[in-house]
DNA sequence: AATAAGATTGCAACCGGTTGCAATAAAAAA
DNA sequence: TTTTTTATTGCAACCGGTTGCAATCTTATT
């Protein structure tokens, strides 16, 4: 389809080297050749072909990003910046949706074909030992959203789910809340059951609170939705800690639907501070889990991964923050 | 980094070739040696590798999927149903994310580097030079939710924008609304002028109804919102025609920022029917556009012409649908 | 001007496969 | 059993590049 090497080389009157050497980072071409080559090139319009380079330099630029949730509009948010972040270091992504798969093999053998530099496992659902298969096939693999471990099998990047789930039984503490819950994404997620985790133990403390917690089919509106009618059928909580924004809003919405307020009947406290949760007619409180940083930390991971194949494997874990809008009643005078 | 076909020979004890033809579909081997290749392939962990066979067969099942919409919820949805299609079809998407860009020259050197067997151009506010660029270049193109044209110069795949005005002013009109507009996305968009004209046209017919337009700088609920406050400033229309849903929803916000209420006091149509325009808490009247079988019939197109490159530039133009929720008036009783 | 050091260039082999062709083997027909 | 026909196989060239090495050309040094 396109202009060879070849036939550049030969109206240049030079060898395929040269041609080859002159869009060559730090290859050895005279200024002359490099410029009548260059010349011809441009003539002729050619463009070297990136995957017949990767045959001998072993390298194809190409990255894998796998993930399983496009339908949790925090995701978008998550593409964008994934794809800037790889585009800006030259890189492509080859983008992988899981969605119905449980099993890394067909995956792993795919990226295996296409040669990829690298993968990044975009999901805070998927079981760890799905990036492991991509590791232990010798791949650099950044998981990110993964749990935060002190010794992960495979370099992670994210948020501590424990901790978060902490914040949030504490700030629901602060305003007085004394009867609430967890409305968690799948309960087989990491995340998950860390933020139940964290979010019963803050709670040990507090023994005059009482504490419930429930699971959502999916990080998605319905199953959000569908958890909360479900919890409105008998005695609500007083206020929901939901595993995730768009698990919030269909609780939210789910609560209008009854005929209840939000924050004056029921509170409700998200997760991840999504483009959404600030549009005001969601208005949503949550924490805020630094996406841009864990992206932009996943890419630099990825990369320094490929570089040195030898890098030891990294937890880069970032701390997240409490959004106040209007989901809760507001903080308690002392 | 992984086993080579040679490896595979010599521990078979056979020749490259017949390795090869072991792994390609319709090529000549007894069944004998086959099974005995296929052992040791699996054996050693043979992957046949994609980019080195693309070298001679011309093929690399890579397919650029080309997009500047990183802010609008559909597209998440877009790109669900875009990854899975192309998957089903043993094809691999290799995501370009425009946000920036105005001119195709980078990303047509990029994907021809990787010579992608064909693009999908996933966008309602590129200009059609984008994807004819593409096209020009030789490669098999389909601009997906490009303006509806009797014969575009790229193949296309998308919906009666005009015609969707269309529908837009006359529902406003049942519903019996006087003093209507176009709330639009960008007003270079084909899609935005598109659906004004025929919001126009269909309006010219009924002279008691006094009607007006404006823009939203992107389609992007911060841009529906900032333009529908802007419109409240002044005295705002009955009622309200949103370049798409996520428009909607920040026109939407914005009037409910103001105290009024819809429809009661100003109604809303969008257009898409996206997910979040059936949440609940939402409930926004639409017109559907049928982006499943818009989607399915790209991919279709795009494999149909790298199958034949000398197939014709086709159009093909799904007919939209009012999806009634609550963001209107109720329809006048005659 | 002669020599040494450094740059530039082409050759040829290689990256990991595919494929036309001729040689060989197996099956079918005579 | 011999001859045809058909199936399988290996050889070698090729896809579009890259790269170590040795040869050649420049430039700097003495």
């Amino acid at each position: 389809m396109g202009i060879t090497l070849k036939e550049v080389a030969e109206k240049a009157g030079v060898s395929r080297s040269a041609v080859s050497r002159t869009f060559t980072e730090g290859a050895s071409v005279s200024p002359k050749t490099r410029q009548k080559i260059e010349a011809i090139a441009k003539e002729l319009g050619y463009q070297p072909n990136a995957l017949a380079s990767s045959l001998t330099t072993g390298r194809t630029k190409l990255i894998g990003l796998v993930s399983n949730n496009f339908h949790n509009p925090v995701f978008l948010e998550v593409f964008d910046l994934f794809t800037r972040a790889l585009q800006d270091r030259d890189l492509r992504p080859l983008l992988v949706n899981l969605s119905d798969e449980i099993d890394p093999e067909k995956t792993l053998t795919m990226l295996q074909q296409y040669s990829v530099d690298g993968v990044i496992v975009a999901s805070s659902t998927l079981p760890p030992s799905f990036a492991e298969a991509f590791h232990e096939a010798g791949m650099p693999v950044v998981h990110s959203f993964a749990r935060a471990t002190q010794s992960p099998d495979v370099s992670i990047a994210g948020i501590d789910n424990v901790e978060c789930g902490r914040m949030a039984a504490e700030t629901l503490i602060e305003r007085g809340y004394t009867d609430v819950a967890f409305l968690g994404g799948p309960a087989t997620a990491t995340s998950t059951q860390d933020r139940l985790k964290g979010f019963h133990k803050a709670l040990m403390k507090h023994s005059h609170v009482n504490c419930s917690h429930c699971y959502a089919s999916a990080y998605a509106f319905e199953a959000g939705r569908d958890a909360m009618l479900e919890q409105l059928k008998n005695k609500p909580a007083q206020a929901y800690f939901c595993g995730d924004d768009v698990l919030s809003i269909g609780a939210l919405s789910a609560v209008q639907s009854a005929g209840l307020s939000v924050p004056d009947d029921i509170g409700i406290i998200g997760l991840n501070d999504m483009e959404m949760a600030g549009w005001q007619n969601i208005n949503l409180t949550t924490i805020r889990q630094p996406i841009k940083d864990i992206i932009a930390s996943s890419v630099e991971l990825v990369v320094a991964l490929l570089n040195d194949p030898n890098r030891a494997v990294e937890a880069r874990v970032f701390s997240c923050q409490i959004i106040e809008r209007g989901t809760l009643q507001p903080i308690l005078k002392q």
